[in-house]
DNA sequence: CCCTTTTTGACTTTGTCTGACCTTAACTAT
DNA sequence: ATAGTTAAGGTCAGACAAAGTCAAAAAGGG
């Protein structure tokens, strides 16, 4: 059990464990360096590691400045639901079943009226005129995104 | 956060904020000597984080005593700014364009630091690995659908 | 041995920074 | 007035600096 991978995986929940604020910021090239591995190394962890169906959300930036943030989503409050609800998501959702998954999430008061018609408007509306497979594939990437970035902000009231 | 562009950004929001006449006015050369850099990465900052779309308007005059000026439009109160926006949306939104909109959404109190948060998840992360022209289209579809929804919802502005 | 997981590196995409060259305005001397 | 000088700011292409992708090679485990 002495691979790369688990001692990085290691590393950054020990640094996210040791963060309060909920997340940890690192330069993948360094990363990379302390641990005499390739770059990618470091997005092989990620995916595998810190996935958001495993409670993580990942964030980056290219360029001059560049970064990567590893964010642990908050399941303390009812954020379980979310997650069992973005589990249940696979790569392709019917107009039907997004909108029940919604429901739920209004349902269990993860999502005020408002946020509900929001993402109604995304899984339906707005890409009502594409072909059917296409269509399934978006509704599921949007919905995902959204319930991550639901499951990320229950708790907080930034207004 | 350490590259210069994002320290003069934040130099000219503090400045922004501080001065209540809504505008700014400096001297490019003399910004880029503050910050040790060249006059140009002065206009690549006011590009890319002081455009339209993010609710800024930059003015300037060559020659002597030339001057650059940015200037903070105001948001038009209420169910116009939604609108506006709307009608300013085509057939295809980039990224930072997106962000911008939802920013200035936020700045003039339509919708919430969480829907906020909601519509940057489906305009950046959900699509993130499609190819540029299908997602900069998607992108638009997503942003007109919500702004709807906003409009909708905030009752007044009838659509 | 075969299958899964890990590791690697070549190539891509995105974001930033720089410098050479261009345009415009004000001032000055004729 | 007019031409020349100087003092601004503008543009753009290319260098540089990250991070991302993908598939093939290597390593483990049954």
């Amino acid at each position: 059990m002495s691979n790369i991978a688990d001692y990085i995986e290691c590393y950054l929940k020990k640094l996210l464990s040791e963060n309060p604020c909920g997340y940890v910021e690192i330069r993948r090239n360094e990363l990379a360096g302390r641990f005499n591995c390739v770059p990618s190394q470091i997005n092989y962890v990620l995916t595998t590691r810190f996935s958001a169906s495993q409670g993580y959300l990942v964030e980056s930036r290219r360029g001059g400045g560049g970064y990567v943030r590893v964010v642990k989503l908050p399941l303390e409050k009812q954020g379980n639901l979310a997650l069992d609800i973005y589990r249940l998501i696979g790569d392709t959702v019917s107009r039907s079943e997004a909108e029940g998954l919604i429901g739920r999430l209004y349902e269990g008061e993860l999502i005020t009226w408002r946020e509900a018609q929001l993402m109604q408007a995304v899984v339906s509306r707005s890409i009502a005129h594409l072909d059917a497979p296409l269509r399934d594939r978006f509704r599921a990437l949007s919905l995902k995104a959204m319930v991550v970035s639901i499951l990320r902000t229950t708790g907080e009231t930034r207004f």
